[in-house]
DNA sequence: CCACACTCTGACACCGGTGTCATAATGTGG
DNA sequence: CCACATTATGACACCGGTGTCAGAGTGTGG
């Protein structure tokens, strides 16, 4: 089974392979005629251009990286999702290339990655997205990028990131509103700056409502369920007991109920719990977590939608955003019963 | 900032563009001096070879195209990471693509996916490794692929399952051996080999215990959370109730242990609940969740690699493998009370 | 000192498309 | 019927690498 070209299609056509190119990328000034004879040829060979030769000639690989590092698996779906939507509305894929941020050299493995895929752009996500040596090596080798939730202010590239600390700020309200006035925090991973944020969130909320911040309710986690769970052990065996926790993300506050369920603690009469994202697990388990509900799918989509439209044009403004969270109230959180 | 290209640096440094590909990829004959010549230049002039010129010249992209259809995010970034796993240790990269198989037309979609983007192979996954209309079009196509999970007897193409009936039987085992004789069961959905594979399994180990099967005690769910709910509900409102409940995968037994511990259920006194999979979920709650553990990652990185050498070389033999499933005991099964 | 093998290097075609430009064919208005 | 604009088409260079092959340079054994 012999390759089908683009010349065998013109040779078979009887036209010229520029008129075939034409004809596959509905080029105007070819006769109706012509048309329907080369599309003719293209079913009867079976022909499929092929798009290294067409990325080589234009310069473009049509594919979009997407960089992550991120323990939660449904904030790196719901990533993907969004980035795949802008993606496929322009005929461009996405290729996925999870690494560390911390690993010996990321900017080797980023290197790397441009050696062996050539990207028309990048996408990055937390913790890349605050990488200043990430960006300036980008920068450096003008590869096109947008950062999604990053904390860095950079007027020259885009970014479209959600409003974290007003997050954290609400659902700690909401908490106080609720009565309680000890609230333990457990914050995220320390490279990512959502962590800051929502940590700072929570510190304005005490203080614009005249409670004391006390260093000793604050445990570090790193977003992981594991690290949750050590946190959670921390908290739980203060005495006496905070009467609600808000955890940095749902799999930090989903161990914590984990582990006070397993205390025989009533959730959230003993004691209320709080998370953010609202990652599937909020709704999976029972009762089901106060959070705050970002829109990463439209953070990411908007994000790699900016970036194609620069690929395509180098005049496009450089696109800046930051959308809104929502307080999400469910089952786990209520009035403090004591 | 004018591109550096091939023969910019063959002309810098004094030498035929062939021999700087030579250097490029570590080729033989090409004396030390001038090799480190040419390696000055490269970093002299910052060089990155263009991965799509040399995809052109030797007909390769290095890209893996990943298909998949599944509502569970735990599979799909396990499926992931097994198959960049192979990718990178290749200098493959991946390109993913999710869809729906019952989409108005597979074939048209990754068609044009074929079209947007040249893939040197694909992974199937569930439900698309069963799919008959799709690999003969690859085959057709001379697309080469391999299928995870998959039921179909196709000598011809790499497979690598796991044994999901075997899984099933040992997990209904291990309930019927705590002493459940009530023992229901909800179905996945109806496109993936797995589901009928896990029902085969359910009702084998029925048989050899003498336990009658009972068809009102199968729910229809879809491996989805929400389908699992439902499923919940018709099962615990039976009456009499079944001592126990074996989900077809760990989302639905999730749900179903939602809902039970909402109906003030205690989990496993009132009630025992089995899933499969292993999805983190399974740990994430309490009581955590007797189930099947399936070595997802490996299937993959194992399909992926046999790929990447049936691409290298045409002559490899066609791999097919069948890995063990694993029971893992939990909190969630126990003999029943009563 | 010569025949022969082996190492090193470059010229050139080629991969399969797209961009530029010249030219042929067709249409339009005066 | 002609000058001129417009549409349709193809020749050819080019994108940035790799494969083939010829030839120059070097080494070895008889």
């Amino acid at each position: 089974m012999k390759k089908v070209t683009i010349n065998s299609v013109a040779t078979y056509a009887g036209v010229s392979k520029k008129t075939v190119s034409r004809v596959l990328n509905n080029e105007p000034n070819v006769s109706p005629a012509t048309r329907e004879k080369v599309l003719k040829v293209f079913k009867e060979l079976d022909y499929t251009p092929n798009p290294i030769a067409r990325g080589l000639a234009r310069n473009r690989s049509f594919i979009i990286g997407c960089l992550y590092d991120n323990p939660s698996k449904s904030y790196i779906t719901r990533v993907q999702s969004g980035a795949l939507e802008a993606c496929h509305k322009h005929n461009y894929n996405l290729l996925i290339h999870p690494c560390e941020l911390r690993g010996e050299a990321l900017i080797e493995n980023i290197e790397h990655l441009l050696t062996t895929s050539r990207l028309d752009g990048m996408v990055l996500t937390p913790p890349f997205s605050d990488s200043e040596e990430l960006i300036a090596f980008l920068k450096k080798k003008n590869i096109h990028f947008a950062r999604v939730a990053s904390a860095i202010d950079d007027a020259e590239s885009i970014s479209v990131r959600s409003n974290d600390e007003q997050g954290a700020y609400e659902i700690t309200e909401h908490l106080i509103n609720l009565g309680h006035t000890s609230i333990a925090f457990i914050k995220g991973h320390p490279d990512h700056s959502a962590t800051e944020q929502r940590f700072t969130g929570y510190q304005r909320a005490l203080a614009e409502h005249n409670i004391a911040f006390k260093s000793h309710l604050v445990a570090e986690g790193n977003f992981s369920y594991h690290s949750g769970a050590d946190s959670a052990k921390a908290i739980l065996d203060l005495n006496p007991r905070p009467s609600a926790v808000f955890a940095s993300n749902d799999y930090m506050a989903a161990a914590v109920l984990k582990l006070a369920t397993q205390r025989q603690l009533k959730v959230p009469e003993d004691i209320s719990i709080a998370g953010f994202d609202n990652a599937p697990i909020a709704r999976h388990i029972w009762p089901g977590l106060t959070t705050i509900a970002q829109p990463v799918e439209e953070m990411t989509r908007q994000a790699v939608e900016q970036l194609i439209l620069q690929i395509s044009d180098e005049q496009t403004p450089v696109y800046q955003a930051t959308l809104e969270a929502k307080l999400i109230t469910r089952e786990s959180t209520a009035k403090p019963s004591c």
